[in-house]
DNA sequence: CTGTTAGCGCCTTCAT
DNA sequence: ATGAAGGCGCTAACAG
């Protein structure tokens, strides 16, 4: 800055104060600093603005798979909204390593974050009350656990009673349930939604149709198989997420078999398959979206009462496609 | 600091240096630092550090579609070989606007991220340019056009070239070519492959089967209804990405066509949509470690002479998927 | 082994 | 309308 008022024969003070907009500088001051400034290329230090002014401009997101699209959408709505609002968003992924997020956190806290946005991975929190000590946090599809914060949620027990619920009312009564960890709170809310449905249906769940515990696509198909393999196995499918649903939908292949299937999550190419399927969709930009106004509403107030923890829920809808209503596909062509 | 200090009866610098590991610090010293460091949650102020020390420590990602996997997977890749090099990543998503692209890296060069990864929107360079004077820049997925700089690319060439020989072999001889815009790198180069297998084969690629300009699954998707609806249609599809890829095989599936189909990336399910593809695949993650490690090079390097501008290439190779080999699928099963 | 001094680049405050 | 002084939190360099 100096540099750039020597060139501009001024001090740094006025650079500074026409880099900031300020009003009281002459047109014709003005005009030579911004000159200086596009001959020497010179940009303002933000790690010493954030320094002197108290602020980094930065939020910090830690998500647990960036590789799930689900949470890239997450964090796109994010920082669609940090961006309205004048800040950076620093990410971190957790690769759902409960152990490694208090790290992320700490980090992202020392890199001087404003506030947090936080997809925790496990369901041990406490290290979010540390992080609380120095800015705001706010959690995005699962909730606080002994913790007084925002979070947004999207209806996981209502879109899994809603989605059973069509298999149910088209007379299935042998309907899997292929689950991510119980642990998880969405684990056991979609499967108190598949429950509360069933009840509702006066059907009662076959527990040996229950696999909890599935992390990922694979484990999930190998969970299918298993089933599908059974004698008396389910006539349909119940995935609580999108990865549960493909590794599913992987096994009816590999059988050769078509099963309607219901499950939370929409994914690229559920039109196509040609399954029945009954999806619960939602908008994960969304999630990210209202995350990061709570957030940026708490740091609005960082001076008064902080507001009480407020709960925000994404609405779901239910999606179904079909068979093929056509005639069977055509063969593939001769080349000839 | 002084705060900790205070609480543990020594300077600010004698906290600073048990923070820092300093070996000079007696046990019973470092052991009340410790306790005064946990009982008041003190964290080190990194803008501070940054300031002080003359580095961030964070480096800049800027790509133009977050909710594409692959870029979602070039993050993870960057992220993987930054935090191992003690990096952390600020993130910034042009939504191929490159519009926006000048802005959001001056954005992380106020940010003083020591270097920058950036998948460049448009064919305009000329503010990479400017921040070059600032940080190393490296690109990704997309080569320098008249600067002198670090690149990592797939086999664009090579790869289009492989995958549209595969439909050649078969004996087709009418390919269609659905790709994104010209003006991109990828669709050049990905057209340049196409064209040299039908050299190769002596056959005469059919230029009215050319559609270029595709930039979404919807547009390849309209592009794709009109070839197929054309009284001599192609026999075959070869596509440049994976959301043109999606949109052809949605066209497909509405007219209950199928086409063998060739294309650029792998994507999810590819396996089990019943349809002969020929996908070139590659490793996304893999560029985005490649970008971070030719980044922390130059960084290791900052002074001395800096290195020639490298070109680093990740190999392609291509998956075969056909059709199902079993008997035809198994009607729903009816739930009585 | 520990403390003091000075300054990283910027901006608030006060002076001119 | 512009400049000078001081300090944000930290640490390198230099005492002691």
């Amino acid at each position: 800055m100096q540099d750039v008022g020597k060139l501009a024969q001024v001090s740094a003070m006025t650079v500074s104060r026409v880099l900031k907009n300020d009003p009281g500088v002459s047109e014709a001051t003005r005009e030579r600093v911004f000159a200086a400034v596009d001959r020497l290329g010179y940009r303002r230090n933000q790690t010493a603005r954030s320094l002197r002014l108290g602020g980094s401009g930065m939020i910090g997101l830690v998500v647990t798979n960036l590789a799930n699209p689900f949470y890239s959408r997450l964090a796109l709505g994010v920082q669609e909204v940090a961006t309205e609002y004048g800040f950076r968003m620093l990410l971190s992924n957790s690769a759902e390593q409960s152990e490694r997020e208090p790290d992320l956190i700490d980090g992202l806290v020392d890199h001087q974050v404003e506030g947090l946005i936080v997809v925790p991975a496990g369901s041990r929190q406490q290290h979010l009350a540390g992080a609380m000590r120095h800015v705001p946090v706010v959690l995005a599809a699962r909730p606080p656990a002994g913790l007084d914060t925002d979070c947004v949620l999207v209806e996981d027990f209502h879109g899994a009673r809603e989605a059973t619920a069509c298999l149910l009312s088209e007379g299935h009564t042998r309907i899997a349930f292929l689950g991510n960890p119980p642990a998880l709170y969405t684990g056991a809310e979609r499967l108190r939604g598949f429950w509360a449905a069933h009840e509702e249906a006066g059907v009662e769940p076959d527990s040996t149709l229950i696999r909890q515990g599935l992390v990922d696509a694979a484990t999930a198909e190998r969970a299918a198989l298993d089933l599908l393999d059974r004698s008396k196995g389910p006539t349909a499918l119940f995935c609580t997420n999108n990865r549960i649903s493909q590794g599913a939908i992987r096994a009816l292949y590999r059988t050769g078999t078509t099963l309607p299937l219901a499950g939370f999550d929409d994914f690229d190419l559920s039109d196509v398959l040609g399954l029945p399927l009954t999806l619960v969709s939602y908008d994960a930009d969304e999630i990210g979206r209202q995350a990061a106004r709570l957030l940026v509403d708490r740091l609005d107030r960082r001076e008064g009462e902080p507001p009480a923890p407020r709960r925000v829920t994404v609405p779901t809808r239910v999606i179904r496609h079909g068979v093929p209503s056509g005639g069977p596909r055509s063969a593939p062509p001769s080349p000839a």
